[in-house]
DNA sequence: GCTTGAGATTGACGTAACGTCAAGGTATAT
DNA sequence: ATATACCTTGACGTTACGTCAATCTCAAGC
């Protein structure tokens, strides 16, 4: 059997540029170069390339694994046990590694909850102060006290399943309002499917969904420096005019 | 307490000239500079340098031992999963490389021969390759080659974006059979949704959706112990099982 | 005060094992 | 005849430092 480069490169899951550095190096020259110049390789090349290869699986350096080969009382089948016996040793050393990344992703990971969870709790009893500060008064005179009672009911029992599922909505509201941006359509696909998701963000946090507040909402993210600032800082300059003319639109023709 | 190079280098294990070199990358800087010119490193920094040569261990490049020190809690858990997940990989290498030793011993003992492709069979790493390995034989029974070919395809223009994103959805989707786990439910709330993430995960692998193939990759997950020891050992016991029952229940009422 | 040896500094080049262009020649199918 | 895939030889880039060289600083001993 002979191969160019790319034919043995495929074979063995090498680059060509490795096999034409092994040749320059010395560790695997081709069987000959025909009458192109290019590089033609055997059967010995092959199984001289598969040594090399397990030896550097081993660690051991390309000067090594020559010294190796080249050796004269170099025998394949002892080379072979002894590979055997130091990759398993390797994979031994690995699943430790493996044991250890997870013992820390985990520790990271028990961190990362009690991390958010705080984090949510403060946030949560901010946004109930903020809501109440916004709406409370005006709800508490349309809708009176019950309703107010039973919003913040609702908020305070939100678990930390609907909080996760709320951030991934603001997530994915994120990426379609930094899309509508490019484009700056409030009319455009991006800026619907943004007002869209937003609505269903809201309906984590309200109890129940009305157009008009919907609207109201979307006006104030314009009107109050701190929506503007959060939404254009995050997401980009003019998102916060967008968001709402975006949500305009859509509680007008949907 | 404070430290100059060769003091810390002493104290940390590590060589003074790479101190100086953490110093030049930015990775670990000194505490402030005395009047001489001399680098003082402080408590901080022996602290650092510490993490530093923990994830070094964990065999992270100095780059992303950067990214993760500098932005806790935002990269860490993907950094380490990301690694976990090229370990298990190699693992996996290392265990094929074993047997290609095993069968290459075997062959040279007993004078069989072995064809040139065998020789290389566990030297080959490419993600392609070992997604063909594991769903390629089955699904090309079922929907043909055409369909082998797109998903590869479309795994070799698959964007970092993308694959970022599809692990954030198997993290989610872990998360989520962890808590269905509790409950064994495959109809429960948890179950359902974690078979929904699975779909959407599975978008970013398969040309195009369909419930019989779900349901297929599901029965799967029972049928092959590969998976079944996938899942179980990474989410729980059981954890296929369920994931399976609560697919084949999603695609059945969806 | 002077010497001496350890330790500090900034370059700057070296190393391993390739990866990644660039510029050009070759093989082959249409 | 041309497109495409593959081949060639440079030559520079990369990672994580090692290894000089030339010079400066510090603390100890005489």
């Amino acid at each position: 059997m002979q191969y160019t480069v790319k034919q043995l490169s495929d074979l063995a899951g090498v680059s060509a540029r490795t096999l034409r550095f092994y040749d320059q190096t010395g560790l695997l020259k081709p069987e000959k170069i025909n009458t192109s110049g290019y590089r033609i390789y055997g059967t010995r090349q092959v199984d001289r390339l598969q040594q090399i290869l397990f030896y550097r699986e081993l660690g051991l350096s390309l000067k090594t694994i020559q010294a190796i080969l080249d050796a004269p009382d170099f025998n394949v089948i002892h080379a072979l046990s002894d590979h055997h016996k130091k990759l398993s040793e390797k994979r031994r050393q690995l699943d430790r590694l493996i044991a250890t990344v997870e013992k820390t992703l985990a520790a990271k990971k028990g961190e990362k909850i009690m991390n958010d969870t705080e984090k949510f709790e403060g946030f949560k009893q901010e946004l109930i102060d903020k809501n109440e500060a916004l709406y409370g008064k005006e709800i508490r005179e349309k809708y009176g006290d019950e309703a107010v009672r039973q919003s913040n009911e609702k908020w305070k029992k939100m678990s930390q399943a609907d909080y996760d599922a709320s951030s991934r909505l603001e997530e994915a509201l994120s990426t379609e309002l930094k899309r509508a941006l490019k484009t700056g359509d409030p009319a455009g696909q991006a800026a619907q499917k943004a007002a869209e998701l937003h609505r269903q963000w809201l309906s984590y946090f309200w109890v129940s969904y009305s157009k008009e507040a919907h609207a109201g909402l979307g006006n104030l993210y314009t009107a109050d420096t701190r929506f503007t600032d959060y939404y254009d800082s995050r997401i980009g300059k003019g998102a916060a005019k967008l968001l709402r003319d975006a949500i305009l639109i859509y509680t007008k023709t949907k």
